[in-house]
DNA sequence: GCGTGACGTCGAAGCGCTTCGACGGGGGAA
DNA sequence: TTCCCCCGTCGAAGCGCTTCGACGTCACGC
């Protein structure tokens, strides 16, 4: 193995001076670093990362926990961790994988034994039991998704009650009356997990703001529970020309089940939904719809503790992406 | 932060004493363990991963290469990825997770910088490009999948070539005498991924074996191309009865489309597939299916990292996993 | 009764890097 | 010219842990 003590030989130089011409810590003169730069590269130097974490106290990794859940979309997840490791590496840090299954007992050890420098957590649920904990540990976490109680955390998320409201307002404006909201799984709302109630919230005060007749209805990600949705949406309101779809496994069969009811989509129903733009695309009517910015969150996460971790004061709390309404074939005027 | 020095005056040992105890590399009284285990948990001691790393030359970081590209089955890399952070928790070693993106500099980087003890590849073509990389290494790897020369690496994966044998023996046995195998998409064979060749190696060679007259038919992932290639299929065979699919997304598709050309599943056409269980048990006929382990293959690949950091000699180059077959609702005997 | 070895423990020497203080030399200000 | 300060570099002191050799003690065998 070939360490700073063999390049600073090679270069003429002292093993400080190396280190900092690699960190630009001090100030190098032009020439003693490219004496130094071209040692390492005949030298093919790399640094020890356990010794630099050593002195350096920065080991120049992150925690990304990842969750294991039913309910969950599993590639949108994949989505954010790479898009996580990606920005990570622009800033020159690695990603470590944790499993939510390792739980409270998990952060606390990467984070106790200096493994990583700080932590990013997705799948945030609204009374977090892992919350008390990221707020005592000693290096810096972002959250994906909001818990009910934010303050002294720092978040990220698609703002999904603005995504609700967005997709009712895209119908309003098309002239829709009677709407519904197809959610997730009853469970997701059960556990409390943040951006489905926030969905309903925006779906509901921006139906209600335009007038609009609603109604809400939790869904299985299961072809049968869509029928059974389908049937009884038409049943108990005859008036609906539009439907919102929080629930990506059952857009398409949902909407095979109006079709199979005599409606046809766009033209006696209006569909919009909030799911990642291949769900939409995949359908075989495309689907207007809201994405999740996986890539944006992800960027951002890594963005805000990089900040953290350079010491920055102000960070926000709160960072809410705002949606944005792709138009497809799925959307059209009241007839 | 608490250190070991901290723990060893707490006990009344030398800080030596206090790492045999952790580490149990000499024999410790009985009587002084327990004090110095008491004294850890009393002052919330945890060793410091860098310094670990940089005295004992191991870091307990596997590195975790998932890849990104389009035609594999993102649900599936994700349970292989949970299945490696599991086991290797399970010997007290953390995954560092690479994107494919990061290509051969970032194995070379991770491995160089000692951040990792060993490497774990994902989804390996023939020809990869990383294999001379991983063989000239200084730690050890195994990779998830064979390619065309696997001479000198340790690779781990389904037994695909069984797992296309089987399922065609399933439908001979069942009587039926002119199948096809709808395939990955065209460029899943094209950039020579081993797993897509060997399935149909061995459903060619066990449809000749059992004198079958059988085709091959790649599939791109969308419903449409479904579509079509139901359609080829019943004009250029039309006494098929038995299918073997071995691409995810177009399954449930695909018996869409023969229940619309007028073939009932499985009353008309038997089908098989190759998928995870789950989308086998999500299509409207439930469809019998060799599942790929996920578990055992993550598992298994993590256990041979493990004897081969142990300093196991014989570690077998070659772990194939024996296909497993299960029935459900979409096969029965020919009519 | 003494040599022998295993047991249990200690002290010291690193592991490879960063960082702090120091220091010589060369301006610019006074 | 003198003083000061900044620039560029060096040396040394750790960072917190593991590990090697050494040492005292005790039991055992002859």
């Amino acid at each position: 193995m070939v360490k700073i003590t063999d390049v600073a030989r090679h270069a003429g130089v002292s093993p400080s001076t190396v280190s900092y011409a690699l960190s630009g810590k001090r100030p190098i003169s032009e020439e003693t670093r490219q004496r130094i730069e071209d040692s390492i590269r005949e030298l093919g130097y790399r640094p020890h990362a356990g010794a630099r974490a050593l002195a350096s106290s920065r080991s120049n990794v992150l925690a990304l926990v990842v969750p294991l859940r039913t309910g969950i979309h599993v590639p949108v997840v994949m989505q954010f961790a790479v898009s996580v490791v990606t920005a990570a590496r622009r800033h020159d840090h690695d990603v470590l994988l944790l499993t939510q299954e390792e739980g409270e007992d998990g952060l606390r050890r990467v984070a106790d034994t200096a493994l990583v420098d700080a932590l990013i957590v997705m799948d945030v649920q609204l009374h977090d039991r892992r919350l008390p904990l990221l707020r005592a540990l000693d290096r810096p976490s972002v959250l994906i998704g909001f818990p009910a109680e934010p303050a002294g955390l720092t978040c990220i998320d698609l703002d999904f009650k603005a995504a609700g409201e967005l997709c009712v307002e895209h119908l309003a404006g098309l002239g829709h009356r009677v709407i519904g909201l197809v959610g997730s799984p009853p469970e997701v709302y059960v556990r409390e997990t943040g951006f489905a109630q926030r969905v309903v919230q925006g779906f509901t005060a921006a139906a209600d703001r335009n007038g609009l007749s609603s109604s809400v209805h939790p869904c299985e990600a299961a072809p049968a529970a869509a029928r059974q949705v389908a049937e009884q949406l038409l049943r108990e309101r005859p008036a609906l020309t539009g439907v919102v779809v929080h629930n990506e496994p059952v857009l398409e069969p949902l909407i095979d089940a109006f079709e199979s009811l005599g409606l046809r989509v766009p033209g006696d129903l209006s569909v919009t939904a909030i799911c990642p733009d291949e769900v939409a695309e995949q359908t075989r009517v495309p689907v207007t719809s809201i994405a999740i910015p996986t890539a944006e969150v992800g960027t951002g996460a890594v963005e805000l503790l990089m900040r953290k971790l350079g010491g920055a004061t102000a960070v926000p709390e709160a960072t809410l992406l705002s949606p944005r309404l792709t138009v497809r074939g799925s959307t059209m005027p009241r007839p």
